[in-house]
DNA sequence: GAGTCCATGTCGTCC
DNA sequence: GGACGACGTGGACTC
């Protein structure tokens, strides 16, 4: 990695055209030759950067990043206050937890969570346009489609609408009722759920969690 | 702008839970407190991070970064190898171009790209839900409600729905019809909009452009 | 502050 | 490689 401290110009030009003026920014080369530019403030994206993979072509003043698509970030370099290199070698990378992946996974070992006698059918049911988080039967044999979602918003409430309306053209399946399942629910979703049929259910991770812990103890 | 290139490790504990293991990293510390963790490649987000406003705090071997919600990045480091400060100042900032904005500017100006004798009723025609990004007359004088975007995808259909639907409940507009227009129209959103009866107009910047460059040439 | 929507979104995953 | 959905989305703008 390199980092240069420089007054300089950028101009981008691609998806759009984008122009800083000349001041003073930290230029960042990463090893795989992306250009990163940051000022002093703000939040953690770039002013402008390109992404690899891309190649940079330095020239005295002036420094012209380009990608296979045509794309181009032109630093006009005034006066360079600061050029270090790094040898930071391969990370090993981000370990997460406590994303919609996981929300499924506990979601679908405690099915019952969501209604007594309810049985999972298969996570991931496919359908021609996607596929739905979570196909269960109810006591009574009925199919439930099962949208999850970490913030349960407007969007999540049309995904689910597709789903039920191709499910519910399938003789074999219908009639299909849909279940909107998130840790937290947006007032203007569950009112747009529920105008529909819907039935929203709020998710508490930690409890999920903790039923499966109880589980784990009990052997 | 502080520039730290250290072996350390990186926990966050907030909206969800991740951790880094102990490597060679770039710790950038901006003038207003924020906290980026850079590795040496991968695009321009950075491994983890904090934004502003928060607050760092800094003890030999640990530092602990913190906003007003309780997110938390704690940063054990191991080794330093390069610890900077440059005085950068504040950022002019970026001018851009070629955004959706600009995109409705030009069809607004020249909304006959859409239809022989249509006129523009408004920009940002206010809805209950948000507003329509152009709202115009057909050369019959009925109504047709227009969502634009750089790239059409399934939500923008989605939304321009929404919009639909609730504008034919008006009966001073009703009948309204809706197009739906993007520099690129992906196929499945094609695919939706045209079942619900939008028509897909695919637009092209640059002519968009032309076309006014030729106008004002006219002067 | 909440709601809505754009973004050079980026990123992962599945096909 | 393309399509699709999640994201610690972030950010701007409106009401």
């Amino acid at each position: 990695m390199r980092l240069v401290i420089a007054r300089c110009q950028v101009d981008y030009v691609g998806r759009l055209t984008a122009h800083l003026p000349m001041a003073q920014r930290l230029l960042m080369v990463k090893a795989d030759g992306s250009v990163l530019v940051h000022s002093d403030g703000g939040s953690y994206k770039p002013l402008n950067w390109m992404s690899p993979p891309c190649w940079l072509i330095e020239e005295p003043g002036t420094w012209v990043v380009q990608n296979k698509a045509g794309e181009k970030l032109v630093i006009s370099i005034e006066e360079v206050l600061h050029d270090s290199k790094h040898e930071l070698g391969v990370d090993p990378g981000l370990v997460k937890d406590g994303v919609e992946a996981h929300l499924q996974e506990l979601l679908a070992e405690h099915v019952t969570t969501l209604g007594e006698g309810w049985s999972l059918v298969r996570r991931e049911f496919p359908t021609a346009i996607g596929p739905v988080d979570l196909m269960c039967r109810d006591s009574g044999g009925a199919s439930v489609a099962v949208e999850i979602k970490r913030r349960g918003e407007i969007d999540g409430v049309e995904q689910l609408t597709r789903y039920l309306e191709l499910l519910n053209r399938d003789p074999l399946l219908a009639p299909v009722s849909g279940v909107f399942a998130a840790q937290l629910i947006k007032p203007q979703a569950r009112t747009l759920a529920e105008d529909r049929g819907i039935r929203c259910v709020v998710l508490d991770y930690d409890t999920l969690r903790g039923t499966e812990s109880d589980d784990l103890r009990l052997f």
